[in-house]
DNA sequence: CTTTACGA
DNA sequence: TCGTAAAGG
């Protein structure tokens, strides 16, 4: 989900090359980890999984990703979520609500023999839970890539670290950061540059948001864009209805935000909100460091447990060996 | 999503 | 070589 401002950031979005993405990213891991579990499916909406079941789509997202990052230069830290705010448990709720739903749905779609609705409900049912967690930091740990646990939110996290200049930039495919106060933010961040829209095939390439250009732009301020988001509704409250971007613009501009909470939204808590996006609790104890993969660890792990085939998994890892020097993770150091 | 296979 | 379809687990 994430904070719906697509409309009025959309102007300042600027498509980058990847060579200007070497460096540090943060990333969002749980967006990314939601973003494989549901993309990487069958044309019904079944995931890739092991002989036992288990799902595995997550896992092939982040050795195919990462090795790419690694060989255009970028080093990517993965930011996972902690403990939620209290404010969000209705969201939370709702989603599990929703999850369940859609499971029921494609269940329902693949009896009637309705494969393009199937997938859509499968999408809609990936869940993240400890397994996916788990063995997700398990991989990226056997490849030499960080990983940290945001004290609360992952996002703010990551704003926090580009902030602090410990990262270039965050990686989400959500707008919160934005909101935390990361200085830049890349969406997009995909190698096959390739996304189905609307059941054609269209060229996506990594974008760029500079939020000191978002803010001069739309002649608004970070507290700005953070009240903004609590009229069209973020992760903790829902928004104001028939309140979009645009309108939320015009209202914040003029003054008009005390208003609309004390006329539309008695029950939302926007005080404690609003400092959450200002002040989310953020760590700094913790240190990052890349290593070269772990060929025999990986090969072990997925070939090994989740029935990955040795042969693909050796040629993604090899390449990255093989190289002359310059694209070697060792280069690095 | 990313890689791989395959026909133009 | 390129573009599109299918596979991967």
């Amino acid at each position: 989900m994430g904070v719906p401002l697509r409309d009025l950031l959309k102007d300042y979005r600027t498509v980058t090359g990847w060579e200007d993405l070497r460096g540090i990213a943060a990333v969002d891991a749980f967006n990314t980890l939601y973003q494989f579990l549901s993309i990487i499916r069958q044309p019904d909406g079944t995931p890739l999984v092991d002989g036992s079941g288990r799902v595995t789509s997550h896992l092939s997202g982040i050795l195919f990703r990462n090795m790419n990052f690694i060989q255009k230069g970028i080093r990517p830290v993965y930011v996972y979520d902690g403990r939620p705010p209290e404010f969000k448990e209705g969201t939370i709720e709702e989603r599990r609500v929703v999850r369940d739903t859609a499971r029921e749905q494609w269940r329902e779609a693949l009896e009637r023999g309705d494969i393009q609705e199937a997938a859509k409900h499968a999408r809609a049912s990936s869940r993240i839970d400890t397994g996916v967690i788990d063995t997700s930091k398990r991989l990226l740990r056997l490849m030499g890539i960080p990983y940290i646990e945001a004290p609360s939110e992952g996002e703010a996290q990551i704003a926090h670290m580009v902030m602090q200049g410990s990262a270039q930039y965050a990686v989400s495919q959500d707008y919160d950061t934005l909101l935390f106060g990361t200085p830049v933010l890349v969406r997009n961040m995909t190698i096959s540059g390739k996304r189905k829209l609307h059941g054609r095939l269209i060229t996506v390439s990594p974008e760029k948001i500079l939020a000191d250009r978002v803010f001069s732009g739309l002649s608004i301020s970070r507290m700005d864009l953070i009240r903004i988001g609590i009229l069209v509704g973020t992760d903790f409250n829902d928004g104001v209805p028939g309140i979009g971007p645009k309108l939320g613009l015009r209202a914040v501009r003029e003054g008009r935000f005390d208003a609309i909470v004390s006329e539309r939204m008695p029950d939302v808590d926007v005080p404690d909100i609003l400092d959450f996006f200002e002040h989310p609790p953020v760590t700094d104890d913790y240190s990052l460091g890349w290593e070269e993969p772990d060929t025999d660890g990986i090969i072990s792990m997925l070939c090994g447990e989740y029935a990955f085939s040795e042969e693909r998994v050796r040629k993604v890892l090899g390449a990255e060996v093989t190289g002359t020097g310059q694209k070697t993770l060792s280069s690095w150091f």
